[in-house]
DNA sequence: GATTTTTTTTGATCCATGTCAAAAAAAGAT
DNA sequence: ATCTTTTTTTGACATGGATCAAAAAAAATC
């Protein structure tokens, strides 16, 4: 839980009550490889963030696995869609190695709302999410093969060291191919 | 002014008190053609709301233009990066047509979250925007050129029927010699 | 540590999209 | 209405990345 506090302390000063709030209302959980932490057709109402291991978000079209996101230690996920459209979900959540999270459900994160420093980070967080993916987006939108991916080395390292090379493909939109071709002569 | 409250209204319920202080608080502005709303290297301080008319956000990479999105009527905007890194502007923002804008600067957006209804559609607002995007940014990114056009006629009819071709394709990140074959035997 | 399964690499070929150049069409200016 | 400028279309050719198949390497299992 610590390092979920440390995480938020580098945005807002939390104090002991926040703290204490916090780490009622926070839940952590254990995952094995390869566990599946949300289905298609569940609802999502959850945020979590990765202590340690590493998750992948992915979704089915025409029966392949689609990845769109790996998300490595000290970073927030979830369903973006299913959480903030109260929907069905149709991404999974699925862990790459042995990872243990800490989430917040939708109910305690109302309860949490009554912690200024708290709803200040919240806000600072989805500010920030919400930048990176519109710049992500844009970038690389414009970007051939070989440059999706030194921007990903340079924003997402952990991911690159880490995952198998079929979901970083999946990932930029590539085959496995290509990108095994990319990493041999960059 | 009352289409801006009237679109608010889709989503929450905004009383006498609420349409007052919005009244007082938003700006309403009229641009030319190919006037600038907004340069690269100003800070961003605002979020614009289309009443009518059409703008283009676009930055420039090597030398060239690369537009990101076109907003027509009804649509909010803003340098996504910019405002809420409150950091200088990439982003250009430029009209495509004579517009009319209203603005919340803020400043005023502090003020007004003072009331609980606009506050409640910000949250939702927010939420629906960064869903939007996430989602977008899946799609996109294993679509092919047609497919990516498909796609853009269902979420943004109006952009693709008024805007220019060299507007579309570099959202779509293709030339425009391509997305002009595509039209063609589509 | 040998065997099986999964993942990555390599090769050959094909196709979608890019590039460059020029013509045609449309929009804007006088 | 005519002339000028901008935008869109068309053609010829080049290329990045896809596809399919198989080999090599790495990881998991017994």
């Amino acid at each position: 839980m610590q390092q979920l506090i440390d995480y938020i302390n580098q945005y807002v000063r939390l104090n002991e009550e926040a703290i204490s709030e916090l780490c009622k209302l926070a839940e952590q959980d254990l995952w094995n490889k390869n566990e599946f932490i949300l289905e298609a057709g569940q609802r999502c109402n959850k945020i979590w963030f990765v202590k340690s291991g590493m998750v992948r978000k992915f979704h089915l079209f025409n029966g392949k696995e689609i990845t769109t996101w790996i998300h490595c230690e000290n970073e927030f996920f979830t369903s973006v869609s299913a959480y903030f459209h109260k929907s069905l979900s149709n991404e999974i959540i699925q862990t790459c190695e042995p990872t243990e999270t800490i989430c917040i459900t939708r109910e305690n994160s109302i309860l949490l709302s009554k912690v200024p420093q708290i709803v200040t980070f919240t806000n600072i967080l989805m500010g920030e999410q919400f930048a990176g993916i519109d710049q992500n987006t844009k970038e690389f939108n414009m970007m051939n093969a070989r440059e999706k991916y030194k921007y990903l080395q340079k924003i997402a390292p952990e991911m690159i060291k880490r995952a198998k090379l079929g979901y970083i493909a999946s990932i930029m939109g590539i085959t496995q191919e290509t990108l095994s071709r990319i990493r041999k002569r960059l």
